[in-house]
DNA sequence: TTAGGTGCAAAACCTTTGCACACAG
DNA sequence: CTGTGTGCAAAGGTTTTGCACCTAA
């Protein structure tokens, strides 16, 4: 794992993400990527997912339903979404006063090395 | 599911939530009231954790590694968490500016029926 | 050539559910 | 009594892993 070797399946998993408007499960990725006729398997997405997730390329957040969601994400700059809980469609959202205000709550209680988790849920406009 | 009744089960999952100081896993907390020479069953504690943060004792949030944490919570205000890293030691914190924040971002993209997710992570002042 | 990647199936993991029995109200 | 709660085991779901084969570099 020292060196990342560039493969079909990876970038057919780079490809499916992509193609997507909002975050999407690992085995949604599958079924669509058999669909349209790819032999991958779903080990393979699971890893592709790990890597691209690793490579800084995706972003990945846990559902309420144990799942875990990714995304496409081009920038690496850091951010937040807001999140459709029918269609799964994500707006991104900039957060400056709650990092800031994330940043000061943990110093003023002493907690370092802080890492925040903001992500709105909702149902969007076209799901209404 | 009418009316809940009163168990020395869920009673002990209670005790065993007051007892701990951060968020603990239901398996963590089966295992605990194993351990003390309790009969209770798995099952039987994820029931009634169910039963706790439905009656607004618990607090419940998905943990990155895929497990549902649960703190006990007597304020049944809405509220977010300061969670410890290492030792799961968990603050509460007020967040009445990111509440409203959350609530505006999401009207601006047309979102509606709006739940967040919003939890700090970081190291502690004492596990530092 | 050779270390990393892949597919498949099995395993691991957390959580929920079906069922017969127990017991709180 | 009655119907909710319980324990156990089995089933359900997602994710990981073992292994033999494949392939990019």
């Amino acid at each position: 794992m020292v060196v990342k070797r560039n493969t079909w399946q990876r970038e057919a998993v780079r490809a499916a993400m992509a193609a997507e408007t909002g975050f999407v499960s690992a085995q949604q990725l599958h079924d669509r990527l058999r669909a349209e006729g790819s032999t991958i398997g779903l080990a393979t997405v699971y890893r592709s997912l790990a890597t691209l997730v690793e490579l800084g390329e995706a972003d990945m957040l846990n559902s309420p339903e144990g799942e875990n969601l990714f995304r496409f994400c081009s920038t690496d700059h850091h951010h937040h979404h807001l999140i459709c809980r029918k269609c799964g469609a994500a707006v991104e959202i900039a957060a400056a006063p709650v990092e800031r205000w994330a940043q000061e709550e943990a110093k003023r209680h002493g907690y370092s090395d802080v890492k925040h988790v903001i992500d709105i849920f909702g149902i969007c406009a076209k799901c209404r």
